[in-house]
DNA sequence: CGAACTGTTGAGAGGCTTCAAGCCTAGTGG
DNA sequence: CCACTAGGCTTGAAGCCTCTCAACAGTTCG
């Protein structure tokens, strides 16, 4: 269901604001807008897919895209939502493994695919874009160890408030404390790593004791320090 | 409890062997002979601790290591076990952030300190060694994501076999399929994440079905097809 | 030998999952 | 414009898995 709709245009393909280029010269940021191919997706479209070879990595310029492993009987695990000034798909390719993970568009979004041969020549071109690399991959790397930590020690009930919060961090919210990305239940517990049902009834508890305001996919902040509390961070 | 016993000798702390450094030339073989800094160190040491700026990263000659980090009230996690062969630290030396895992020594090591300037020489002055640090943290990064999928996904028993048979991957077994690395009930729960009263309940339960056979901490294996099948991989 | 640690077993409680049924909402087609 | 349908959301009930607490046996080591 790959959806491309019309060559966007040169605002939203800009990738000069990407702190992930922040070491590129302008000769080399031409040559990224040289070799780049933008595209428009609408949702629902599936960038790749777990198990295909990948080609290049992607600048998301506009628009949300999840991020997420097929684990038992189909059931998803969501690694990460992701939005615009994020890069993606950059793993599998410098490993030069098949993904690993499937990239869904989950509002609508602009993508530059940026292809192999160019990352590989920025990296080995340019010490300094080369040790940035390396330094995102260790952070991602320390991330992920304290994901692990957190969702073999913590309750459901206390994941559900720190992925509230995490998301809370990455949308932010607007001046209604309301945060700015809308998941379905399904999506919240397939992060958390739970039941849909669970995160149903965690939330109306969450609602019950006045630490957030629920309609629809909408969730309120009321009582931020409690939450935090409750996540143990 | 920091345990120097003696400078080892010069068999044990050969580095030449370490696929790590592959791609090094025989004149940054030297350096890195020249900069390093080995020492013994006996169970029960601590190599560096959580929340501490290291100097530089280590490679392990010979022993068994845990990397661990500190959870809810103090609880350990273990992120994984490392030999000789293997390299620790450098992922935080790298991001340059403050240690986010403890190594503690579980049996008897040697371990080669290499300072962070030394590292940053090699990666800046040779590209396929910088190259292959990527790949290495790309394939981590991986690792880690499969581990979060697992542990979020599969019940107690399910991880128990799977940890079991991640053992036997890097630690193998002798000609008799017992497993090589000896660890405490503790220490299995804590790399599975659950309590170890769980543990031992399982182990029996694997052992009453003929999947493992026990003798203290010696585990000696007798039906992997099955626990392969029961870890769902 | 005693202390400290490790391993084992039982009982009870509680968190979470699963199944099932029904409600609500948005989008579709007549 | 409205009924209809599909998918998302909600709630209840039952039961299992896992944790915690507690008591005790076994082991190691000074």
């Amino acid at each position: 269901m790959r959806n491309s709709l019309y060559a966007p245009t040169p605002e939203e393909t800009n990738l000069s604001g990407f702190k992930f280029f922040k070491h590129l010269n302008d000769t080399e940021i031409g040559k990224l807008n040289y070799d780049k191919t933008c595209q428009l997706y609408k949702k629902g479209s599936v960038i790749y897919r777990e198990g295909t070879r990948l080609t290049g990595f992607y600048c998301v310029t506009r628009g949300i895209l999840k991020i997420y492993k097929t684990g038992i009987d189909g059931k998803e695990q969501i690694i990460r939502f992701v939005k615009g000034g994020d890069i993606i798909a950059f793993r599998s390719l410098l490993s030069q493994e098949l993904a690993c993970t499937t990239a869904k568009v989950i509002d609508d979004a602009v993508l530059c695919h940026i292809p192999y041969p160019t990352l590989l020549f920025m990296l080995q071109n340019n010490w300094k874009f080369s040790h940035w690399m390396i330094q995102i991959l260790c952070r991602e790397l320390r991330e992920a160890n304290d994901y692990i930590t957190d969702i073999a020690q913590k309750t459901v009930r206390e994941r559900l408030a720190e992925v509230l919060l995490l998301l809370k961090d990455s949308f932010d919210v607007d001046e209604n404390n309301v945060l700015q990305i809308a998941l379905t239940r399904e999506e919240l517990a397939n992060m958390v790593g739970t039941a849909t049902e669970s995160v149903i009834r965690l939330l109306s508890e969450f609602k019950q004791d006045k630490l957030i305001e629920l309609k629809g996919r909408k969730i309120r902040f009321l009582d931020i320090p409690t939450l935090r509390r409750m996540a143990s961070i």
